[in-house]
DNA sequence: TTGTAGGCGTTATCAT
DNA sequence: ATGATAACGCCTACAA
């Protein structure tokens, strides 16, 4: 390792010619120190370039201002959204975002907490993946708060937030009928995560209120080439869909460039099509998606106030409502 | 703040009937320790859940594992997707990151690298934007190593990354000529930022060496509403231009679906577009963008290899090659 | 190989 | 309001 040396309290005290304890007090808000000595505090440090040593503090205050966000595809547009919004809003509340990404293999979750806890995180966020029930009580009972976003529902103590997929899923049915559509379909991964499910069996149930079937097909994992493979099978079929809700809205835009460029069909004329998240491409001309809009901002702030309280706290759940964005591939919006 | 108690070495030395030295000897690779002892001090970390403090072993060590990564725009494509690679190998590199979002207002570089300090960050990785340099020439002075990605060339001691972006721009000009193009046109937005600026005068300066004027339009963020409104500004002009060339991606997805729709042009045949950063959505059927690709991978490892490099490390400079891939957005790739 | 003692840079407690 | 002193949890000589 290099040589690293960076500027301690004990520089700040004597260039300003007061104790330690002076030094640090200038840095703790509401604490009792004369206006005088503060001021000569603040400018020695200013001087040296004085930080307070955040690891120092942590292992003082039991509190280290850390919050882990484990995650895996960043990279894609939905998580990297909530990531943008997370990260302003931690910093807002005073703390600052590690983040682990577990895009390698399984088990990576957990291995992601025991690194929150290394680290003694005041909190971590799950945006993706599911941790064994052991290493969430591990963090719990240290003290760790966990935030579980569109998780599953099964870790007490823990704070969920999930979004009513179900009862989305049943207004696309509605949607779909009003539009004239009769052959439902619904596009997902194989990724098999409770939200993505809770949107297909939502979806299946509330046709079946209208006693309509949905052909179902599922591939790979949740992007653009997989819509692509889904319209293949689905397009190709003798009975053709004409509607079709994609559990996400990268699904969607796949399926609807091999609707169009692939098979021809006009979008919404000759298939209707409906996204989930409201990721920003939904938006541009070429794609125009009818999609369900997360209410990112909400989900933030609510996981935030959360994690940041004092005192002790419960766990808890909250379900917020996407907003059906109108666009142009639903007939008759 | 809810009561933390996370288990310390302590008490692992107790269960284990050892003493905390031995505890500490178990956890560090390659220290003395008989086999026996390891097991006993292993097994009982187990039985707790015990994880190292990295807070307290960072104070001893003088490193702290951390490596800051600053960045604005986290949900653009490009931006994610750097991000994941520069998480992914720090992790290979037993790093962790700590992500600073400089989304709002300006000198928030500057905060984000004294919050870098304040975790004692082995490293911190820019980027975006350009710090002030005596924060910079702080860290230095403090052992903290700096990477900037793209960014400026003036800090020294600090390591560059940096695309031949000139050279890149220079190519265009020729597949532009090659397709039978004259009236050639820039789309930047006035982020003014150094590799965009160095696009556009690499560009209008190869096309100067051909005999052929550039038309420049600049507009807003790096965006894709930036591009349809430079759209509107390129395409209304009675010598209309038949190649542009976009600062990014992004911009051009923008240009080329207000082109389309909104001017009803036919590209190639009556536009030829480049674009450049080669995010997912330039290969999606609806773009199919000629465009240039970031060594990501590459740029990722080379930042990771250096910042994570032991001894005494000198400020460097790398420069890499963009790799052009040709799609169907100029004529005769 | 093992245990003991001292120190890393803070903050909290206690006098003054 | 200020300064000395004792933690916080760990690592690392040093001695055994």
């Amino acid at each position: 390792m290099s040589q690293r040396d960076f500027v301690s309290a004990d520089e700040v005290a004597r260039r300003a010619g007061v104790s330690r304890s002076a030094v640090s007090r200038a840095f703790t808000p509401g604490a009792s120190v004369s206006d005088t000595t503060r001021q000569k505090v603040l400018q020695a440090a200013e001087e040296l370039g004085y930080q307070v040593n955040h690891l120092a503090r942590g292992l003082m205050r039991n509190e280290s201002g850390i919050v882990c966000l484990i995650v895996s595809d960043v990279a894609t547009p939905y998580r990297s959204t909530l990531l943008r919004e997370l990260t302003l809003q931690l910093q807002l509340a005073g703390k600052v975002a590690m983040l682990i990404n577990t895009d390698r293999s399984d088990g990576s979750v957990n291995r992601a907490l025991e690194q929150a806890i290394r680290y003694r995180a005041d909190a971590s966020v799950i945006l993706s993946g599911l941790p064994d029930k052991s290493i969430t009580e591990l963090c719990l009972r240290s003290g760790q708060r966990l935030v579980l976003i569109n998780r599953d529902e099964d870790q007490s103590g823990a704070f969920h937030i999930n979004l009513d997929d179900r009862e989305a899923a049943g207004r696309v049915v509605t949607a779909f009928v009003r539009a004239g559509c009769s052959r439902l379909a619904f596009a997902n991964s194989e990724a098999g995560t409770p939200s993505l499910m809770a949107r297909e069996a939502g979806f299946i149930a509330a046709a079946k209120e209208q006693g309509l079937d949905v052909i179902v097909e599922r591939h790979g994992s949740t992007g653009y080439e997989a819509g692509r493979v889904v319209a293949q099978r689905l397009l190709t079929r003798k009975e053709r869909p004409d509607a079709v809700f994609c559990a996400t809205d990268l699904l969607a835009c796949g399926l609807m460039d091999a609707a169009r460029h692939q098979f021809s069909l006009s979008i919404p004329q000759q298939l209707c099509i409906v996204g989930f998240d409201d990721i920003e491409q939904a938006s541009w001309s070429s794609y125009r998606l009818t999609t369900f809009a997360q209410p990112i901002g909400a989900i933030a702030r609510e996981a935030v106030a959360w994690l940041s309280q004092g005192g002790v706290a419960d766990g808890r759940s909250l379900t917020l409502q996407a907003d059906l964005i109108w666009r142009d591939s639903v007939r008759g919006g």
